[in-house]
DNA sequence: GCTCTGCATAATAATATAATTATAGAACTG
DNA sequence: CAGTTCTATAATTATATTATTATGCAGAGC
C-alpha cells in the first residue's frame, strides 16, 4: 500500500494548517518569500522550530524553498489547489505585519560592531 | 480575553478537519442526516467516540443537531462558509458509502425477535 | 584554511489528542 | 412503572505533537 488514500492526505493538509504558527507562517508569506531567520525573528520562536515548521508546510507543498547564498527562502506554493482556496479567507495578523516590517531579517548585511 | 483571535478560531477549525474519522463522518453527512448509530456501524468506532468527535464537529459549527424521538440526526452546517469552500475538493469513500448503503442503522424499526 | 552565520536534524520533555470502558440520563415499549 | 434503547459524559490509557537544547553541515568572508 504504497498509495496513501485521498482521506489521508487530506488529513495531513488539514493537520499541518491546525497549527498557530504554522498559520502565522503562512500568513507571512502572503506579504513575501522569507528565509528561516525572519521568520524566527517576527515569531519569537526557536530557530529549529521554525525550521521544523516550514519542513512540515514543505512536505505538504504548501511551500516551496529556493536556496540563496547562505540563506534559504521560502515562498507560498501558488499551484496548490487546497491552500489557494483557503487563503480567500485568511484572516489578517497585523501584529505579525508590523513586526514583519520593523523586522530588518537576512537583509541587513550585519555591520559587524552591531550587535 | 473572551475574545478568541481569528487565528485561534481557523486553528481550531483545522485541527477538527485534521483527524481521517471526522473526514469520514463528514463525507457520511453529505449523503444525509444521520444519527449516531448509523455512524458507529459505518465507522468500526465504539458509540462514544462518535459522540466525541459529533461534540467537535458541533463546536466548530461544521454539524448541526437535530432530535427527534429517541434519536439525535446530524447534518451538516451548510451555512459555514470554511466548510462549504472545502467540500468543493472533498474527496469521495466508497468503503464507506457503501457500508452506509447497507447499513440499516436506527431506521430499521426493531422487529424484537431480530438479533 | 579558519571562523562565523544560517539552516537542518536528533534527542528530549511537556502537552494534547483519540480510543476504550464504565456510567448516567432521556425517550420509547409494554 | 419497569425494562430497553440511544446518546452523552467521565475516567483512563496509548499515541502524537510541539517546543527546547545540543550538534553538525554548508556557504561567505577574511
Amino acid at each position: 500500500m504504497l498509495q496513501k488514500s485521498s482521506l489521508e492526505g487530506l488529513s495531513e493538509d488539514f493537520k499541518v494548517l491546525s497549527d498557530k504558527t504554522r498559520l502565522r507562517i503562512i500568513g507571512l508569506l502572503r506579504q513575501r518569500e522569507l528565509c528561516v531567520c525572519d521568520l524566527t525573528e517576527v515569531l519569537g520562536i526557536s530557530q529549529p522550530g521554525v525550521s521544523q515548521h516550514m519542513r512540515r508546510l514543505k512536505q505538504v507543498g504548501f511551500v516551496r524553498e529556493r536556496k540563496g547564498g547562505q540563506w534559504v527562502y521560502y515562498s507560498l506554493n501558488e499551484e496548490h489547489p487546497l491552500l489557494m482556496l483557503i487563503l480567500s479567507q485568511w484572516p489578517a495578523v497585523p501584529e505579525d505585519e508590523r513586526r514583519l516590517m520593523q523586522t530588518k531579517g537576512c537583509r541587513a548585511p550585519r555591520t559587524q560592531g552591531s550587535e
